[in-house]
DNA sequence: ACTGCTACCGAACGATCGGTCGGTGCAAGG
DNA sequence: CCTTGCACCGACCGATCGTTCGGTAGCAGT
């Protein structure tokens, strides 16, 4: 039990577009081509092109940001084409010409964010030192990641294998979920873990606490300051996350 | 991160009947009218009928404890009314004659999960003392009713608001987290829980830890004894979950 | 002016969706 | 024996699903 703030009550849900230059009604291409890590749909590496100024078209990973907030808002199988067409604010067979399908979205959402945590178990950190301090570290790290690429992440922790993609997301993500534990399991053989919680179940309650943060956390309320009403930042919450778990809610 | 542990492979998924008296094919209602608080579409009070011998037939509660079961396993909407029918060995229409729809049964669901967790909040224990030990019973008892009623409780915490029924449970569950959020605060006002750490945000995490139950927990393979693999039984976690979250996995 | 390409569109595809309808077999009651 | 009613069925409904197809407007390069 917990949280999530808003159901989505409205259905005529069109991003509202800033910028405009065709003259065909309201479409609203992402921010993202800037952040965009790797551009697969992009043109072959020319010379000209000017990277940088503004786009007013999709790239697959513009759309994909919007793809992904539909997709969480109700649920991937809950996602028609249209639901993207029409928070996208282009037509349906549009959307064909940027992804192969509703499972690529799928796929291109879920490998974002499982590369983002992965990355995490291969810094210097998560390697070097006592157990519990390097448990401590990805800890505090996986709550950082999950908060800054929130909407890819808790695409994955809701995945249910029904199609090939989501079963190849649950073992990769089984494969992340091992790692830790190997971590907690070694914490434990140096005493630095309570014996009487089993090492395996200390793990599970660990990415319990953890993951609920997808259930709550809204970024656009972040940094207001005034109490946990879904905002605080990344390093507040992933030290709460911390002291929490290890110390516990109780005084002594 | 954590778990969850089988992909639902197969798909020829039938349940497997145990008494058959019918010539039709394969067929098989549930064992639940034992457990049948109070059977809505049952026959009105009569006086023969020996209601507890062997029964054959679905009734609604029988049938619901089969689609509560396809529903976690392939999500609300990943789940057609042809994927409960091969489940439960009837025709697609003879669902229809025990409730009025596929929404019903998820009301239904969630109501049972819903009483149930209610009830732990009318519990004399849950009013009674210094409110870190009613936060701790609540907390205690949550967890061993989310584990006995596991497939309703699952169900209700997948709900994404969609329909008018996932709307009103999720504003019944939210209910439910504020009356516990009021304890938190109360226990953190006598100076029971740590104050660095805000009362809403520990709250968060605390639902966090308890409701990742759901998503590691199968009941089969409890009573088994060796280690967590998903068994134990639910006063054993409850204690852990108790002992986790209030004193910290760290040793002293 | 012509060509080629990108980013988009409306219309339509077969499949599947949740749900309705008119039955049918059969056990129980008279 | 006949009637009644429960539990079930196959056939079918309009709507919607993800996807495909044949365009077309507008811009860049020549």
């Amino acid at each position: 039990m917990d949280n999530f703030p808003r159901p989505p009550e409205q259905d005529a849900d069109q991003t509202v577009r800033t910028s405009s230059e065709r003259a065909a009604p309201g479409r609203a291409p992402g921010q993202a081509p800037l952040d965009a890590p790797a551009g697969v749909g992009d043109a072959p590496a020319s010379i000209g092109r000017m990277p940088t100024v503004k786009r007013d078209t999709y790239t697959p990973d513009s759309l994909l940001s919007v793809a992904v907030r539909v997709f969480n808002e109700r649920g991937y199988d809950g996602t028609s084409m249209e639901h993207l067409s029409k928070a996208a604010g282009i037509s349906k067979s549009s959307i064909y010409h940027h992804v192969r399908g509703k499972e690529e979205l799928l796929h291109r959402a879920i490998s974002r964010a499982l590369d983002s945590l992965f990355a995490v178990l291969d810094e210097p950190a998560a390697g070097e030192g006592r157990a519990l301090a390097r448990l401590e570290h990805v800890t505090r790290r996986t709550v950082e990641v999950l908060m800054s690429e929130l909407p890819y992440v808790t695409l994955l922790l809701r995945v249910r294998g029904n199609t090939d993609t989501e079963v190849w997301a649950m073992g990769r993500r089984r494969e992340f979920d091992q790692r830790v534990a190997e971590l907690v399991k070694r914490a434990a053989a140096d005493g630095d873990l309570r014996a009487d919680v089993d090492a395996r179940l200390a793990t599970r309650l660990l990415f319990g606490m953890i993951n609920s943060i997808a259930e709550w956390y809204r970024p656009d309320r972040a940094a207001s300051g005034h109490g946990t009403g879904g905002g605080d930042t990344s390093a507040e919450v992933a030290e709460a996350v911390v002291r929490t778990a290890f110390a516990g809610l109780r005084t002594h």
